[in-house]
DNA sequence: AGTATTCTGTAACTATTGTTACTGCACAGG
DNA sequence: CCTGTGCAGTAACAATAGTTACAGAATACT
């Protein structure tokens, strides 16, 4: 575990914090489609995440999904450290985007360490900054574009986060994703093949010229 | 300045950090419309708001702008908090939505406190935390509710915000802040005035069933 | 008062997105 | 090989939102 966070976090951690993490947190390795987090749910740790890739939703009260954001290597969810004052119940789901490796550390250390580490309340602000402006980037999508430029973006959202310019989801997956109906997504999907800018296939999506 | 702090902020924050916020921050009115900050601005400072409240916009590559959410007293801007570390230019638009009392705080004791005093780092925390989910709160509007729920919900806020039930802004103001057009706000304004929820005049609109 | 400007109401139309329904195809598992 | 299930394609239609155009009312200006 050391050497995964010092690979991960070795150069904006000092040597007594990295200590200090490999004593309290616990390493854990998840596979796609793990569901780390559901709403509602009780926060207990924080995540770093080391390798991988974690999707960030939103959920309204009557079911429907929105993708809000990827989490990447370095990464942590800003969603737990705001519950650690105040309400503890979490806003959003988080569910594994691609195998991933991650050190949970309890959540009562992030207090601890925001006096005590500089390089941590560092992170602490940077990460809370990066979710910000991830948010503000979504919430531009929803309000500023149509649905072909927010399906363009997501893909090669998508195709980045897993360093694959293959999609390997079904066009409902996509659908979920971005708050609309498989139909919407086949017929933009379909027009987007017709100009030569993807193939289509079944369960999965090989992008040209994205 | 020192009573409005201790007022506004008394509660929360401790007698030397009052004392120093006096020393190097400095005290402003400003009036309805003032524009405190644009996209693109350096920031100087970091706002605290004694009285009056604040509407923080986005606006779009073409210019249409989306309103995110008020600051109110007690609340500071997270935006600018971000600003400190890395890119210091403003990713939003501040303008007065009333008269409003603050005191900006120089950007460099941001760090310097926040090592200091441990009640500067919750409100700076807690100040993230609000921001976020109000972000979250518009987003899942833009997201997930048609207009006429936004439209009602807009209403509802700017009356909760001015503390009063009359409204006075043009068709046109809202369609900005709402990011729609004029003929479609009017639409739907006409039919909440013959549902009898509000009444309709030149430059406001009285609520009455919100 | 007369004119210009701004604001609101409304109609008619277009564009985009969402919905329903049905099709055939691919694939897994017996 | 047959069958059930899930996936993708497509048409037809509905709902929502955006656009254009114009008219009348209120207000401001001179």
């Amino acid at each position: 575990m050391i050497q995964e966070l010092k690979a991960g976090y070795g150069k904006q951690f000092e040597d007594d914090l990295i200590n200090e993490i490999v004593q309290v947190g616990t390493f854990k390795e998840i596979s796609e489609g793990t569901k780390l987090m559901d709403i509602g749910d009780t926060i207990r740790g924080m995540p770093l995440l080391i390798s991988g890739a974690i999707k960030i939703l939103r959920e309204d009260k009557d079911g429907d999904e929105l993708l809000l954001y990827y989490l990447e290597k370095g990464d942590t969810c800003s969603m737990t450290m705001t519950c650690c004052m105040g309400n503890s119940q979490s806003e959003i789901r988080a569910i594994a985007e691609t195998d991933a490796k991650l050190i949970m550390v309890p959540i009562q250390k992030m207090e601890e360490w925001m006096t005590k580490y500089r390089s941590w309340r560092n992170f602490v602000f940077e990460s809370y900054h990066g979710r910000l402006n991830e948010l503000l980037a979504t919430l531009d999508s929803v309000a500023f574009s149509n649905m072909d430029e927010r399906l363009i973006a997501y893909l090669k959202e998508k195709s980045r986060v897993n360093n694959h310019d293959i999609i390997k989801n079904t066009h409902q997956d996509i659908a979920y994703d971005l708050h609309t109906s498989r139909v919407v997504i086949s017929r933009l999907l379909k027009k987007l093949e017709q100009m030569g800018r993807l193939e289509l296939h079944r369960n999965h999506i090989k992008l040209l010229d994205i």
